[in-house]
DNA sequence: CGGTATCCGCGGGGATACTG
DNA sequence: CAGTATCCCCGCGGATACCG
């Protein structure tokens, strides 16, 4: 992104159209989180549930499927008793956990002054309506 | 985020759900696209629409409001005739813009490499089914 | 354990028409 | 120009039950 700098006819970039298309699938409401989580190392189905918490398997599931078909996780089976199955990132998925933990920290590092900015917003969309 | 690299016990994060909340609010559809467009320059309601392009008048409406409430965008209205509006990003707007900008610019590096993958899973989903 | 299958509600988001 | 107001659809995502 960035897009060169415009100082171009403000028309529909159609760039944007795919680069949003990519955007709204890993921000979606679980994959960033999931990505997080395997950053570190590997990780099995039911031990990501937990330390995602709050997600549904059926939801988990379709993210990890989302995310194998664009090729940023791997799924491997061992087929023992009970069945096993550990989900770990490609490169490909490696190289965009980068960029998102930055927005991750930034998110942290700034979660309370939003907070307080909307509490205030909210006061005052209040006080307007009298 | 990178959860303090938990050697813990991974129960469930109390934290992933606030962190998980904002993103979901900055991962909509049009939020980080809007906040792209701002960071040259503060710009016009349907100067915004036209770069954006795809985003309905009601849509753009909602994201600028749900911005400025959480103290991301400024909103200055000239009383001229016609009306002209111009919505700018503040510091905490800007400070946000410089990690989505690494995650647009990976985007665009990778898009190729991602509808690859998707290509040839669908292609291994077919044959799957015969 | 790691999934499918099914049902369902809510709200994100588009389209259109109208207003100051 | 920069919005509201309305209507409406679709699919995200939750809950529950079942399967290998």
């Amino acid at each position: 992104m960035h897009m060169p700098a415009p100082p171009n006819t403000p028309g529909t970039n159609p760039d944007c159209r795919k680069v949003n298309a990519i955007l709204s699938r890993i921000g979606d409401k679980w994959t960033i989180l999931t990505i997080m989580m395997l950053v570190d190392q590997p990780r099995r189905f039911n031990e990501l549930k937990r330390m995602i918490g709050g997600i549904s398997q059926q939801m988990l599931t379709r993210t990890l499927k989302a995310l194998e078909a664009d090729g940023m996780v791997t799924r491997k089976v061992y087929p023992t008793i009970p069945p096993q199955v550990e989900y770990g990132l490609t490169n490909l998925g490696q190289s965009l956990a980068v960029p998102l933990i930055q927005v991750g920290a930034w998110v942290l590092d700034h979660i309370s002054e939003i907070e307080a900015h909307r509490a205030s917003y909210e006061e005052e969309a209040k006080r307007m309506l009298r």
